[in-house]
DNA sequence: CACGATGTATCGTAATACGACGCATCGAGG
DNA sequence: CCTCGATGCGTCGTATTACGATACATCGTG
């Protein structure tokens, strides 16, 4: 992978962790609610993502720290030095894309057809 | 398709096209240029994308306003009002996304490992 | 003469996303 | 009591998408 780039389910799940460390399922509900349910990901995303994610190095389980009276099932993962990167230059990525996209979509006069 | 978040590469043809009509070899080449070469679209990657983009109206072939003495070979595409609003939205949700990343990934305070 | 740029297009493969399913527990509602 | 939705992990098969290779043709440059 190390590819940019990222793709967008992948992305946000780097945004999801760089807050704090989650589990799985908390990771599908942050990223929705940070979307405004604009990206739901599917089980099947998700796992497939941490795996990719986890043999990269960008990610990484967080044994420790767990509350005492956590669910049993859950496993925690916490973004690595290189996952923080490679977020970070996504993001600037997109904000170049995003401000060159404005520029081009502004309303044209006259387009002479 | 019509489902957002859009690609990477099919948002880029489209923001191509926004500015002015261009044909397949030139829009390879201004998405290059705009992305500083982050984003390079092979010609399968392109061509498969503008079967998608026609099929679904966003974009349409223009066949009008040629100048004189232009290459024969060249097909030129222009951004319908479903595709111009289909990149808006996308570069809204892209905005949104980076804004997110941004707060997320603002450097922490000791994180107690 | 060969190679890179320009130009369009297709084909097969790889990468990715994603829905369906499986399994298990807990709490609420009928 | 029973069912259903939420919480939680995971796999499997399929579809979607990206992408490199290939093909073909012309033009200019080294």
């Amino acid at each position: 992978m190390a590819e940019l780039p990222l793709t967008a389910p992948l992305f946000h799940v780097l945004v999801s962790l760089a807050d704090e460390d989650r589990h799985g399922y908390a990771i599908i509900k942050d990223v929705e609610d940070r979307t405004s349910g604009d990206v739901r990901l599917s089980t099947g995303t998700l796992y497939g993502i941490i795996k990719r994610l986890l043999a990269d190095g960008w990610i990484a389980e967080a044994r420790s720290r767990r509350p005492t009276d956590d669910d049993e099932r859950r496993r925690y993962y916490r973004l690595t030095p290189a996952g923080r990167d490679a977020a970070l230059t996504e993001t600037a990525r997109l904000e170049r894309a995003a401000a060159q996209a404005r520029a081009a979509l502004r309303p044209r006069r006259a387009q002479t057809t």
